[in-house]
RNA sequence: UGGUCUAUGGUGUAAUUGGUAACACGUCUGUUUUUGGUACAGAAGAGUCUAGGUUCGAGACCUAGUGGACCAACCA
């Protein structure tokens, strides 16, 4: 048996919690807004609340907070379930904040009435001036005093449209020398004439976010609401409000968000390089969104194995790319068909093939996975192989193709190369190469020890492919710690495209398996972007590589 | 002249007070290999931010300091 993992600290409070008889069972939530598209931190946040839930006998509801309309949308929904879904999580109930605008309409009245919630008409400018400051504490608005009934005269004139946007709040009366500043007297709501995306022109006055979530929680009855750690502050707010009203106790807890190396995480900084042309969209395979991992070639369980990887806790962290990578390879590794795709091709003339001969080998799918079959590779006396495989002049741990000395084409045969063709500028165009006719792969009696492996294209049967290679999106580890605009960050080599690389051509019938390790070079997906015959593969990672790694 | 959270190898996460700290990634060696991949074997790398205190005993508890994060949007 394997030893059992030990829990984060979510999964102590629930087991807690469960344990003691505070809950018979536990019901979590994830609650995007419905503004952009989901990312790797939200994965984070997704696979911690549907795997608290389904590590514990719960569920999960999917919650759109959508409370503000004039930055919300229906494509941003689609997105996010569609997302979801894919990462291989099922929500038991879907719902919208607006789903309660009514039921929180009348939890405001409910608050008026106790005197706990007052008609604001200060500006923007006059109620941030009277908050103070973290040092220093606020003072009461004239506002503060108003009648119930007064309040309640103005708030209903609120909710039919009598006052222009922006001219008055409601605002929950709690305390304006509160060293939290949550608790200085926070908006309830605001006056906005927006079409929402759910509740149409019904509302013009919409719940702040304080005011919408805690109570979508308990109307839900979520046991256990997991949010991220600039929220911690928020708590005591979510609190009050649950106690004012009576409502159910849910209890909010805080966890600590993914930040990523080479990449930013805020969906401010990613809308702005969607709209600002740096990437071609969301689903730019260069974005750390769940829909850009996708399109990369990340499968959902490379992803759910790194949420797994990168564990949970309340302190601030960065986590190096290279452990996604290695998650996305190790899950590759075992899936993806090999193929041979040769990106900068250098002719290789076999001199001592027999004219027009074509030997079709027979060459493993996977050679971590039986099942996954073989395929037939043409071998022919012109072809092609990778221009960094061939050195005139090798230095000694050189184990490619060189002069004199002998290599294996993968699953075929041992070949040496004799001598080269050069252009007008010195350029190797050509090498002429002798084949081992006794060293085909698997009838191998020739004795020859080679000392590398290559892969290659049969000229006469090769097609042309685009690849596009993709590496990090910025050129610094940290983005977020440098006070320069990040755009000024960006790597400026985040994308390379290979126009002509010659692939074997086992790729045309093949509509098994859209994930290929193209051998020595790394993992790679078909892109949307194919028509017919013209393949586009992305480089989703490439191999590790300690030749290059040593300096070469 | 505030409040809250936080501090363990390069990174991330463990160690639920009783053997000079474990695991993963990364790094470095070596073996195997028809992928310089994979697999396998091994190594280096922290003495737990600092100072006090409690205790027979502190990475863990307490106090203070220091560093970091968050809080003053009619955003979430």
């Amino acid at each position: 048996m394997e030893e059992a993992k030990p829990l984060n600290f979510l999964e102590e409070i629930v087991s807690k919690d469960l344990a003691q008889g505070k809950h018979q069972s536990i019901l979590t939530r994830f609650p995007p807004e419905p503004n952009g598209y989901l990312h790797i931190g939200h994965a984070k946040s997704i696979c911690l609340n549907f795997g608290l839930a389904k590590r514990y006998g719960g569920a999960t509801n999917l919650r759109f907070d959508d409370t503000n309309p004039v930055t919300e949308d229906t494509e941003y929904v689609d997105s996010i379930r569609n997302d979801i879904k894919w990462l291989g999580f099922d929500w038991v109930d879907e719902f919208y904040a607006s789903d309660y605008f009514d039921q929180l309409y009348a939890f405001a009245v409910e608050l008026i009435k106790k005197g706990l919630a007052y008609v604001e008409d200060a500006t923007p400018e006059e109620i941030a001036a009277m908050k103070g400051t973290p040092t220093q504490p606020g003072t009461n608005s004239p506002c503060r005093s108003r009648s119930v009934e007064e309040n309640l005269d103005l708030f209903e004139r609120m909710k039919n449209g009598e006052f222009k946007e922006g001219s008055r709040t409601l605002r929950a009366k709690v305390d304006m020398a509160s060293p939290n500043m949550q608790l200085r007297d926070p908006l309830m709501y605001r006056i906005k004439f927006a079409h929402h995306h759910r509740t149409g022109d019904k509302w013009c006055i919409y719940p702040m976010y304080d005011f919408a979530h805690g109570q979508s929680d308990a109307i839900e009855h979520i046991t256990h609401s997991i949010c991220t750690l600039e929220f911690s502050s928020h708590r005591p707010l979510y609190n009050w409000f649950i106690e004012q009203l009576n409502l159910f106790p849910s209890t909010q807890y805080e966890f600590a968000r993914l930040n990523l190396t080479y990449t930013v995480m805020s969906k401010r900084k990613l809308l702005q390089l969607v709209n600002e042309k740096h990437v071609t969209g969301w689903d730019d395979p260069r974005m750390p969104t769940i829909s850009g991992l996708r399109r990369r070639g990340y499968t959902p369980e490379s992803i759910r194995m790194f949420c797994d990887k990168i564990g949970v806790a309340q302190r601030e962290n960065l986590i190096d790319v290279s452990l996604l990578e290695f998650c996305i390879r190790e899950d590759l590794n075992k899936t993806a068909l090999r193929r041979m795709v040769v990106f900068n091709p250098l002719k290789v003339v076999i001199t001592n093939w027999p004219a027009g001969k074509v030997d079709m080998i027979e060459s493993e799918n996977n050679p971590e996975d039986e099942t996954a079959g073989t395929r037939l590779v043409p071998f022919s006396g012109e072809i092609y192989i990778e221009q960094d495989d061939f050195m005139e002049n090798p230095p000694s741990k050189y184990f490619r193709l060189g002069i004199g000395n002998y290599v294996r084409l993968k699953a075929g045969y041992i070949i040496k190369a004799e001598s080269v063709i050069k252009d007008e500028q010195g350029n190797v165009t050509e090498v002429h190469c002798t084949y081992e006719p006794n060293s085909r792969s698997g009838e191998d009696t020739s004795g020859i020890k080679a000392k590398g492996t290559l892969h290659y294209v049969s000229a006469a049967h090769a097609i042309p492919v685009t690849v596009r290679e993709y590496d990090r999106l910025f050129k610094v580890e940290n983005v977020a710690a440098t006070d320069d605009d990040f755009r000024t960050l960006l790597n400026p080599d985040s994308l390379t495209i290979v126009e002509n690389a010659l692939a074997e051509p086992a790729f045309l019938d093949d509509d098994t398996n859209s994930r290929y390790q193209f051998m020595r070079k790394g993992y790679f997906t078909l892109d949307k972007d194919t028509e017919g015959k013209n393949l586009i593969f992305n480089r989703t990672v490439t191999l590790k590589d300690g030749w290059a790694k040593a300096g070469n």
